[in-house]
DNA sequence: ATCTCCCGCCATATG
DNA sequence: CATATGGCGGGAGAT
């Protein structure tokens, strides 16, 4: 009871607390004083923290506090005791990181339950808590800020705030990761790392103008607070205007994490993004400063909150700061009507005519109007970048600017009033703090489950939260893929076992590597995989990240002259896509089994795929317009689609023979492809709702029109013709196997088997490892083989071709690029 | 030197 | 008007 107790505070109460308190009297801290008889001081503390909290809680938050933040805290502790014993000479000074706001954060959540029942319903006196904390206000004012803007606390009154604890949690990030959908932040991590890339590359071209004016700053430079159901802004001239920051920037640097595919998040992108991201490089050198440091203090909290750790991104610029997500899982937006309904998004008034809650909503996403959606700044920007690269490079048929923005419009509206609140579904309020008790247990075991997502065919087993798709478990995920010509990010969903297959030979990897290299999608592309594949929290571990330069010239024959040429790769490929898309056809009708390509995922347009625009797209693709639209890509079951890994694994797709050296198609000839007219592709989008068999089909349909478009086949993206002859609901689940799972790789050979439609096709990729280690990694560094797998020691691929080595794939082979970037913790 | 980020001035908002 | 809030950025400790 007492021992961690005593611990915890011995370490950081003792400390912290001494200081301040002699501070202000102006007597130097005593170092006799101190040392001994601290144990206890502190103890006014702890009867404060026991009383505050249930016995249940408090041991609960003891152990926790123990657990994560005991590096913290031996770590201060260690330094209080150098302090202390070592130069008694001075008066031991609190040391800064004694005074950090981590450390506060900690105390100050120490105080409250993570999960108070309703009876326990605790409200926070500022004045006491500065008093009993030693803190400044000021200081109080950046935590409390933060919590609230995860909506754990809520302002009351004047100095007064509720305790709501986590139990807001769940619907929050949820909402948070939604908004951030619908913000585009995942181009616009994109852009800013595109450009980036460029900038370090070439320096002055005017492309770099370009970029920079088509990037759009977006509403996000606006500010907007997302509210939830039962927890509105009280006092309403607090959400009428000033809430500047902190609150805002919090929200969106979670959603920067809950967005992304790695969830990691360094500073300098967050910075960017948070601000209005328009002015130059320059101009913004304080601006940008100050953000750093805003985020910092939010990190600080966050951390704390056990939602992110610190982690150090590697790249070939160097270490960059950067933070991992570690907190609950979003689930999806399968049903987010529902949830839609329940978040708000909230603008500062503009007119005060107006009221509050009208603009709540309004002006962020405009839902319903062309005016709106042109007054869209960042979509407008977007486009205009897209267009501008289309032009550029071969003009297409069909603008996707216009679908998208199509699309756009019907996107979930957010309800203007919070009278809809009370349409919060069942299954959400579960997971409230109202409902109860019972479910506090829930939620305290693992708050992504405490909001019971009916699951078409979930398999009761699952561990795992599904559709939350962790980066190290989930069982699907989604990877980003540039869309280098137009601007446009695809993502692609694989599954684990199938990430480094897919990765691999992701046409982006191809691609990608000369024109936004390794700093765009690529990186995220990779990194994903990586990151599921890396153990990870341990001593050593890393996160992964991204992949090194994807493929180095020197691996590629075709390329290797061009590789700093930009424009030369662009217009060399579509040749050779050609080709490749020619050959490619006839093994596919001649279905080939022996060495094809089992692609692993799905192209999502993020563009307009934010989420579920079931009717839209389902529409499309029964018109059989997929051909023509890149909607047409986006499945009911588009978005984190929670699916039980075992459909996956089964689904079987068409293989595609995998040329390493030519993945790549031209628009033309995937124009010429057939476009898909399978019995199946009706009977999926038929359905909105997705059930395990539509799901799969609709992720082999994806798949398959995945490809043209990672492609990077800049017009559109088509379905291909589809050597599929069962029936989705023939979709077998037999398997799960996964070789990369069941350890079946054989040496180089990457065996793919996959009991799925057909059955009958399979792939088998030739692994082999990046010509030379290049780049000496920073001994901190740690470098990881794609294909490592989980549980063994990396696999040496080598080159030499495979078993029945087609020729293609002897040809090419896959090249694995090593990680260039990588994360690590600090 | 760079990364972190504490401190507290001072403009605003609130009551 | 007195306070409560909370931008903001200097500059110093940590690495």
């Amino acid at each position: 009871l007492k021992t961690p107790l005593k611990q915890a505070a011995t370490s950081q109460l003792v400390l912290t607390e001494r200081q301040p308190d002699c501070q202000p009297l102006t007597t130097p801290p005593k170092p006799k004083e101190t040392p001994p008889a601290d144990p206890w001081t502190p103890t006014s503390n702890l009867k404060m923290l026991i009383s505050a909290a249930s016995p249940e809680i408090r041991s609960r938050e003891q152990r926790r506090q123990l657990s994560d933040s005991s590096s913290e805290v031996l770590q201060a502790k260690h330094c209080l005791q150098e302090h202390l014993l070592g130069d008694e000479y001075e008066k031991s000074q609190p040391s800064r990181k004694e005074k950090s706001l981590g450390l506060l954060c900690h105390k100050f959540l120490a105080r409250y339950p993570d999960y108070p029942s309703a009876s326990q319903k605790s409200y926070i006196c500022l004045d006491e808590v500065t008093e009993e904390l030693h803190v400044e206000r000021r200081r109080i004012y950046d935590i409390v800020n933060v919590l609230e803007s995860l909506h754990m606390v809520s302002r009351l009154a004047r100095n007064r705030y509720v305790w709501h604890g986590r139990h807001n949690l769940p619907q929050t990030l949820q909402a948070l990761k939604k908004v951030g959908e619908e913000n585009k932040y995942i181009q616009q991590i994109q852009m800013i790392k595109k450009r980036e890339y460029e900038h370090e590359f070439d320096p002055d071209s005017e492309r770099n103008e370009e970029m920079a004016s088509s990037f759009g700053s977006s509403e996000q430079s606006e500010m907007s607070f997302v509210e939830l159901p039962g927890v509105e802004f009280r006092a309403a001239s607090v959400n009428g205007r000033k809430y500047k920051s902190l609150r805002v920037m919090s929200q969106k640097f979670v959603m920067l994490f809950l967005v992304s595919t790695p969830q990691i998040v360094s500073l300098e992108v967050a910075a960017k993004i948070l601000i209005g991201e328009d002015q130059l490089e320059d101009l913004d050198k304080s601006k940008f400063k100050t953000k750093i440091r805003r985020l910092y203090d939010i990190a600080n909290v966050l951390s704390s909150l056990k939602l992110i750790k610190k982690v150090h991104v590697t790249e070939e610029r160097g270490r960059k700061p950067a933070f991992k997500w570690t907190g609950p899982e979003v689930l999806p937006n399968i049903q987010d009507t529902k949830l839609e309904a329940t978040s708000t998004v909230c603008s500062p008034p503009i007119s005060e005519s107006i009221s509050s809650k009208e603009q709540c909503s309004k002006t962020l996403f405009p839902s319903k109007g062309k005016q709106n959606f042109t007054r869209h700044s960042s979509l407008i920007k977007l486009v205009k970048s897209i267009e501008n690269d289309r032009r550029k490079i071969q003009s297409a048929p069909t603008s996707p600017v216009k679908i998208s923005a199509s699309t756009y419009q019907s996107l979930p509206v957010f309800p203007n009033t919070i009278a809809q609140f009370p349409a919060i579904p069942k299954h959400q309020l579960e997971g409230q703090s109202k409902t109860a008790e019972e479910m506090q247990m829930k939620c305290a075991l693992s708050s992504p489950e405490a909001v019971p997502k009916p699951e078409p065919s979930q398999q009761p087993a699952l561990s795992q939260p599904l559709g939350v798709c962790p980066a190290s478990h989930s069982s699907v995920s989604p990877v980003i893929l540039p869309h280098p010509q137009s601007g446009v990010s695809y993502a692609i969903y694989l599954h684990p076992s199938q990430a480094p297959t897919v990765t691999t030979y992701s046409p982006g990897f191809m691609l990608q590597p000369l024109t936004c290299a390794n700093v765009t999608g690529v990186k995220s592309n990779n990194s994903k995989v990586l990151n599921k594949i890396t153990t990870e929290e341990g001593d050593n571990q890393r996160a992964m990240d991204e992949p090194t330069k994807s493929l180095a010239s020197e691996e590629r024959p075709n390329m290797k002259s061009e590789t700093s040429s930009q424009g030369c790769l662009k217009r060399s490929q579509p040749l050779q896509e050609n080709n490749l898309i020619k050959r490619r056809r006839n093994d596919e009708e001649s279905l080939d089994t022996s060495s094809t390509f089992f692609p692993s995922g799905y192209l999502i347009p993020l563009t307009h795929c934010t989420h579920g625009n079931k009717a839209d797209s389902s529409n499309k693709e029964k018109a059989g317009v997929c051909s023509l639209q890149h909607t047409a890509y986006s499945s009911p079951i588009t978005g984190v689609i929670p699916m039980p890994a075992s459909e996956l694994k089964t689904v079987n797709i068409p293989a595609f023979h995998i040329t390493p050296l030519n993945i790549m198609l031209s628009p033309n000839s995937v124009a010429a492809a057939p476009v898909l007219s399978n019995s199946c592709l009706n009977s999926s989008s038929t359905s909105s709702a997705p059930n395990p068999s539509s799901s799969a089909l609709n992720f082999m349909l994806q798949h398959i029109g995945l490809i043209p478009a990672g492609v990077q086949v800049p017009a559109n993206p088509v379905l291909q013709h589809v050597p599929v002859s069962s029936q989705p609901e023939n979709i077998s689940h037999s398997s799960g196997n996964t070789n990369l799972q069941e350890g079946k790789v054989s040496k180089n050979t990457l065996q793919l088997d996959h009991g799925g439609l057909s059955g009958k096709y399979s792939a088998i990729i030739p692994l082999q490892q990046p010509s030379a280690p290049k780049e000496p990694q920073e001994p901190q560094a740690v470098t990881e083989n794609f294909f490592r797998t989980p549980g063994g020691p990396n696999t040496e691929p080598s080159l030499s071709a495979n078993s029945d080595g087609t020729e293609r794939i002897s040809q090419g082979t896959l090249y694995i690029p090593q990680r260039k970037l990588e994360v690590s913790e600090d």
